[in-house]
DNA sequence: CTTGACTCTGCACGTTTTTGCACGTTACTG
DNA sequence: CAGTAACGTGCAAAAACGTGCAGAGTCAAG
């Protein structure tokens, strides 16, 4: 493993967990503490992040060139990102929902992926900048600030030309008998529209919502095609959600729908 | 193997990995690590990749985290979208273009300036983020790489939604003549719809694009009403474009048109 | 067909860079 | 304030590097 490389994967883990330890990164990359050490000085040294004790942080923290940017990426939601990545094939045509989790898909797409994403958030169109292979659409419409997208009237109207093979859809509630809710009405009705017209519609979430229920229904467990959990919530996702019809698919698993 | 072949090889290695370690090509390909060096060391001399300890990487690390498109934001541009900025009047609707300038435009607007923005521009947006008095909507259709806008024709038709009161547009050609020009067909197509359904269509020039022609018409002068310079500008622009009917705004003026 | 100029490739050798370990020091933790 | 973990530095082995050189292959002129 090129030096390089291994400061790439440094700041990009920094850039997605808000810190770094020496130790954890040795160990996973099978290098002693050492090396790691040396080169979270020289990127401290080019004032690319700041040491501390321990490991690194980013160099100006909580500073937001943009407001509420990325938002916080906890492990979990980086290991969702990652497997609703995977299921993304060459030539398909996916919707992408805003949020942070979203934020996790959009990064961990392979680089050269030959794909079309819609999204109706420019936070997500902005991540998809550097994937060359990817063909982007926006979906317009009257920006939401807080959860950075587009909603309303204009938006689900323009989401009637689109019939993507699949959507990976955010929420704040999952309750088995409840179905899919979130907090927003203007998001919800994005989110139904956009299941609506999705040969197959999965679910991101992250285990905190399990059980949740939020005010405004985004769809019906009939409706689901997919959820991407992670690892460590599979089980209780089997559990809670198991016997509804919608493949639970988590990060040991393999193999994809459609 | 020819030497090109294998140049070939290791760049489209480094496109697709995002790097190259010289050991490892030289087993896949049979051949010694002086010839894979030798070859790395051409095309780095070439300025076709970046020479490291150990192999090559891309020589311009399209990994730029997020924000980092923002682009260089030169005196110049920044006066002009302080300028421009100062314009935009309370109840306005207005619509901005893309690019650096208008960038800079957007982070001068008043913090909490009661108005409402249209853009094509998912980066403008998310620079409005912070504005908490402003009413953002996007403009969607396919989203053009380079100059990070929304274009196509799902775009112009969107627009027909709109009859902004004034539209800043950007620009990489004014001259006397030619008029309004710039460099890509698609983007060229927008601006000029922008144009016809504003109020008032404003120019956001720097200097260096005075005199310049590029390949796509975006307007006459006829159409526009207002040429955005920096002051150190103004006597040049007046020279050149004083007698077509726009009116010149330097950051030394006061007043707004309509 | 032969010859000579030229290029490409692999090897040898000395140099530079990287890496892990040892050891003394510094910073957290309870 | 003591124990532990993390730290920085010096050092030696290993890996990667650049350079010079020789053999093999190519091509055009003779």
């Amino acid at each position: 493993m090129l030096s390089h490389e291994r400061k790439t994967h440094l700041l990009s883990l920094l850039d997605e967990q808000g810190s770094v330890v020496a130790k954890d990164v040795s160990r996973e990359l099978g290098l002693s503490e050492d090396t790691i050490r040396r080169d979270l000085r020289e990127l401290a040294r080019d004032g690319r992040l700041k040491r501390v004790h321990g490991g690194a942080v980013p160099i100006a923290p909580a500073n937001a060139p943009f407001p509420g940017r990325v938002g916080i990426a906890t492990p979990e939601k980086v290991e969702i990102g990652k497997r609703a990545a995977a299921m993304i094939e060459p030539g398909h045509v996916v919707f992408l929902d805003g949020g942070t989790t979203a934020i996790q898909l959009a990064r961990h797409l392979p680089r050269h992926l030959d794909a079309t994403v819609i999204t109706h958030s420019p936070n997500i169109a902005m991540e998809l900048l550097n994937h060359q292979g990817l063909e982007v659409e926006i979906v317009g419409g009257r920006l939401l600030r807080h959860s950075i997208v587009t909603s309303g009237a204009a938006t689900i109207a323009w989401l009637g030309r689109y019939r993507p093979d699949i959507c990976f859809i955010g929420a704040t509630g999952l309750h088995p008998d409840q179905g899919i809710t979130t907090g927003e009405s203007e998001e919800a009705e994005v989110k139904r529209a956009v299941i609506e017209k999705s040969g197959s519609a999965v679910i991101l979430a992250s285990s905190e919502k399990f059980g949740a229920v939020s005010s405004f229904e985004v769809a019906r467990w009939t409706n689901i095609d997919g959820l991407v959990v992670a690892e460590e919530a599979s089980r209780k996702a089997a559990e809670l959600f198991g016997h509804l019809g919608c493949e639970i698919l988590s990060t040991n698993q393999t193999g994809s729908r459609r």
